[in-house]
DNA sequence: AGCGTAACCAATTCTTGATTGGTTTGGCAA
DNA sequence: TTGCCAAACCAATCAAGAATTGGTTACGCT
């Protein structure tokens, strides 16, 4: 009965003769298998129960290690991206932002309205869209500010980064500038009282139904976006 | 005066002529330089006034691209954790998950359910604490995948991946493994049950209340999460 | 002083080969 | 048949070197 998990043993005693710390990289499997004499079949069934009870983990073209398996150190915008579509991002964003912007009712100061009320100016004063997505950019990002908790501000910037790639090549073909009774300004202004009047619903009710309104241009593919 | 610009223009009718699409990439300084008839020196100023002018953006070994600069491609979970704390990941979660909630019960199919069902009995069985959080984890990534939409998958992932970085080092001294009686279980099976019967309202506040007990658990410091 | 040419620099990409875990196939023996 | 072994093959990864590319400098000429 030993024989049946012969190789798991050989390999326990070889790990403890060495003692390797935490994520230290074991020889190749070809090698282990002269080393303790024992065929890669065997051998790999070993790794199998030790890597299922996270002693170890494996991955092709890297290498077999000791401890368990590293977390994703990085979330890559542009893998995100080349999955999704406009419609999924949107969705989040109505989802993500509205809960911001309650949260912002709440934690917001005087100088966080005040930097909001600066780019509401700004973006009502722009002379063509780039200038206005700037300025609509840098007042959804002082909403996420105003939260002051750094991790919904880090999604929000994802979540930004990720839309920013996704919907990368479309039209302004209509005027040149954002029109004057353009939606967004009135809904903008909203928001920004609902935040200063400590409205928690209000705020999320009014950030959704912009985003609402930025999400049907979008699809209808109308001169796009906020 | 015009010979001042002469580069200049002549760059813009080539690129006019061609009508490039956002993003591409033209040819390297050094064939421009033959194609338009200009010196190297007098490109790159023509250059330099199109990029100051956000009209294209280059970079030492990729190339001179249309459009403006594509944003940071990656977030950096360490560097989020870093600066933050778990009162803040939990504040987050809070927010986030709930909206998740919501989503998943009115995008959940059959499949989805089942497979909460079998973490949610993983989890009951666990023997240890770490049996306990990996079914933990489990039930909530697929309560964020049943909303089927990627992005909010991929942002949870990305919380998810800071609060491991940042609660990392906590303790399990109580006991040995999670009690029969533990808050988590009822609420998880409140939880499932709510999606399943496309309660939107009622899975966003029991997974708003789930976290609120798991917030304080881990506030209190006493054995903490879920 | 200004322009053009060439050379050089450093960041990036491309190419090629080797390495490595994962899988399949065929042979062999109990 | 069943299990095992050896070999071959596969795809992901890494490593090192060549080639490319924007940025810079030096020199010569007018």
């Amino acid at each position: 009965m030993d024989e049946g998990q012969g190789a798991l043993t050989q390999l326990r005693a070889y790990l403890a003769q060495r003692d390797l710390p935490a994520n230290s990289r074991l020889p190749p499997e070809r090698e282990l298998c002269d080393i303790l004499g024992v065929s890669r079949g065997e051998l790999r069934k070993a790794l199998a129960i030790m890597e299922k009870n996270r002693e170890l983990w494996r991955h092709v073209g890297k290498g077999t290690f000791i401890g368990s398996r590293p977390v994703e150190e990085f979330s890559n915008i542009a893998a995100i991206a080349g999955q999704t579509n406009p419609r999924e991002v949107m969705q989040a964003r109505l989802l993500i932002e509205s809960q911001i912007a309650r949260e912002a009712a709440l934690n917001a100061n005087a100088g966080d309205i005040e930097e909001m009320r600066l780019y509401l100016k700004m973006s009502r004063e722009a002379q063509t869209w780039r200038q206005y997505e700037n300025s609509d950019n840098a007042l959804h990002r002082a909403v996420a500010e105003a939260t002051h908790n750094t991790v919904l501000v880090a999604l929000f910037d994802t979540l930004n980064a990720v839309r920013r790639t996704v919907v990368w090549g479309r039209l302004r073909s209509k005027t040149d500038r954002p029109p004057p009774d353009h939606h967004s300004f009135t809904e903008h202004e909203a928001l920004v009282r609902a935040i200063e009047e400590r409205d928690v619903e209000g705020a999320g009710q009014t950030m959704r139904r912009h985003l609402s309104h930025v999400q049907g241009n979008l699809l209808t593919n109308s001169e796009a976006a906020e």
